[in-house]
DNA sequence: GATGAATGAGCGTTCATTCAT
DNA sequence: GATGAATGAACGCTCATTCAT
């Protein structure tokens, strides 16, 4: 059988590699060698390479959303449940480094079956943003003015940008910790939807 | 004298082909097809593939600085001055549709050259930000706690990821107007790193 | 023992799966799947992959040698002779459609092994033609003039070639029954060595 | 400007590598290698490699065509044209052996290209030969009975076959002329296929 | 004996880059 | 300067064969 084990290896040297190389210029013979598999043997988990970018995605994103899914769920403030979805997700990409380098820069390869996936599992963990922010909004906690569509995007942007101060080519000087950035971003956004008055 | 005119049409065609396929996708025949050269005309221009890649920035992202910069500096406001800043961004990228997917999906090929690059104009684009949010905090108007090495990368991701929605690859069902875009981006960070009482 | 039984479930898919495919078409899996066993298996019944094919043949050349010899040692008459071999190697290849493929398409892959195997069962099979063009030419009814090696290669083009004819890829708007194709050919070839005024 | 002796020096090379080793064990970089250049040149004039053996083909075969149509217009008596079309094969297939294995081989390998392509040139190949019996039956030099459809396969496979004799794996001991091979053919197939009593 | 997961050599094809014209 | 034919290194993927279970 076919094991499990090996294709846990495959997943995990292929983000590696993604991580270092970006999808384009990582060879199969790299994740091969990475995940120390004959090149043939992830032919018999994976249909192509595009395949397993996509496993990548479709494991990681499926973690973090089960995650901030059960952690958001036991809260009923809506300005807690945007802290916490920014805490967890920083918290997440800096522990896995090689993940935030493989969300940020291969979920942009344009490319059909990227975008198909993106309506999926990608979408889903979007969509936790946006629900917050109607649940917000509901509560007159957040502003009626708030397109909670476009809010998602500007949070996931502002995430995903960020996330990449702890990868392997942070150029800024200093050094930042989860909870700075996570305070930083979370003052940010959450004072920014907010109602005026209501703090 | 190699002509101003080719080079300019062939970062024009770069600029488009690389929006449609990606970098790695695009072909150098491509881009000679679309400017009209022969493939070998190409290189009497640019080093190399990627060469032409970093010209499109420097380009694009040079005329970017000029017409921002001359905007802000008639501005005494932090606060407006964020707004022209966020809002001229947007009208750009939805003006050249191609220039927004580049910068979106280009930038983030990991690799030595681009990082290189950052360093050098495009940290000169962000760091408008980050001057304008330094103003801000000394004039008191921006929270003192506001690190603006940060807010300028929460900005930029934020504008880069909501750009996409004038993109050919929109996945909302909404449309939504360069106003309407701007109005919530300004307001969300407005908002969120003005300090308390300030409106 | 190794399951004779097995041996012969083998040859049956191989036959089967070369003449719809091609030997260099055919996927060793292929053939495992149509006989129901294990790839790994069939290594414990056949050499390699061209041992597979020697086999077929081997097998299946080997039965029409010892049909057609029975039938034709009945016989006396060296033209009778020529229709019996002609008619039985036309309804077999009728009633054997995979074999007329196997035998047409791969008995051509030019190399070193089938080369060799053709000196042996298949040699022995056109020898039969030859054997009774001898006699006819004993017997003063056939030409003096024929060369029997050379009769031989003709009569078997002929045979091999018009066998297509019920082949999966038959373009013939036409159908023809083995008798009509049997009358066909034995009339030309038996009229082309027989000597005048003998009929 | 793709030079059309770049063309006929990759097809020379092809004829004689597929001739040699078969299609299937052919490489292009064997055919690259024989034709002095490099791999991918050959990607400058052929689409991939199945489409050199289809480009083989279409030229030597319309050659010959040509070659045949034009000596047999200048005769009148179907069975002299008879003699012609045989010899004239069997000449050209002793002068250029390569293009005599190549068809034999490779013509046979089942696929959908060359399916269609037998439909163009091939078949216009062996259309002249169910010509000239039509031709025969009309005026009552050949026998009523004759398939021509049928007949036109017959010799073909019969000269097909045959040429083999001049080839690197001709097992036959002895050596024949190409007079000796096409008296033998044309005499069985012209006498078997003549009416009773016209000699 | 039987299995089928694992192997890795091998090849068709692409495409950035060069260079003779 | 401009061209585009030629180059050949590079890589994704296949599949015959092996071997641990």
């Amino acid at each position: 059988m076919k094991s499990a084990d090996k294709h846990r290896k495959i997943i995990r040297a292929a983000t590696k590699v993604f991580a270092k190389k970006g999808f384009f210029n990582a060879r199969i013979s790299d994740i091969a060698k990475e995940a120390k598999v004959a090149d043939g043997t992830i032919y018999l988990y994976f249909k192509n390479k595009f395949d397993i970018l996509i496993s990548v995605f479709e494991q990681e994103i499926g973690k973090l959303i089960e995650q901030v899914t059960e952690l958001i769920n036991k809260e009923n403030d809506p300005k807690v449940k945007l802290e916490i979805f920014i805490g967890k997700h920083l918290e997440e990409m800096k522990k896995n480094k090689n993940l935030a380098e493989v969300i940020h820069i291969e979920l942009r390869q344009t490319n059909k079956l990227v975008r198909d996936y993106r309506k999926n599992s990608f979408s889903n963990y979007l969509n936790i943003v946006s629900s917050i922010i109607e649940e917000g909004k509901q509560k007159h906690i957040f502003r009626q003015d708030i397109e909670s569509d476009i809010a998602k995007q500007i949070l996931f942007g502002a995430l995903d940008e960020i996330s990449r101060i702890w990868g392997p080519s942070n150029e800024m000087g200093m050094e930042f910790s989860v909870e700075d950035v996570t305070d930083q971003l979370t003052a940010i956004f959450q004072q920014g939807v907010m109602e005026a008055g209501k703090e």
